[in-house]
DNA sequence: GCCAACGTTGGC
DNA sequence: GCCAACGTTGGC
């Protein structure tokens, strides 16, 4: 399994939207950058992500996990945008800010902070294992610590 | 609302 | 294939 980073402006897709899609999950359309949709391609089910909010709250406040592989983005008729679906898991406890993130030494290498403008990046599994310690969250089973 | 960073487009 | 112009993202 692998470990991912969905960006979004929560006045256009919030949480709050996304985890009322529930297990059916939503598509993550949209997205037109290449590297954004290289790693969607990549990406297999149950691959695991961390939900976050830019522009407004600066925090990641969810898990989520790819429900469907890669496919034409059905909001385009451009043949070059393929995108995931991705549902809802369980909030992070306490939401982690891009503040703690950019003042966490082991966390430095993160997209996050390194290619600020890319929405869909990978998270390593150190990473992963750290922000959701941080959220409150056991990185493996998903259960509050 | 500003603007830096950076991806994309298009002329040459 | 270079690079200037332009558009967008996203932190502040």
């Amino acid at each position: 399994m692998r470990y991912w980073l969905f960006k979004s402006e929560p006045f256009k897709w919030s949480w709050e939207q996304q985890k009322a899609k529930g297990d059916a999950g939503e598509e993550w359309d949209g997205i037109r950058n290449y590297q954004a949709r290289n790693f969607m391609r990549t990406m297999e089910l149950g691959d695991r992500a961390f939900f976050y909010h830019s522009n407004e709250g600066l925090e990641i406040v969810g898990i989520a996990e790819v429900s469907a592989l890669s496919a034409p983005d059905s909001t385009t008729d451009d043949e070059r945008w393929d995108c995931v679906h991705i549902r809802a898991i369980c909030d992070m406890p306490t939401p982690v800010t891009l503040k703690q993130v950019k003042a966490t030494e082991s966390l430095s290498d993160m997209s996050l902070v390194t290619s600020m403008r890319l929405s869909v990046q990978p998270v390593k599994e150190e990473e992963w294992m750290e922000v959701c310690r941080m959220g409150g969250l056991d990185g493996k089973t998903l259960k509050p610590l």
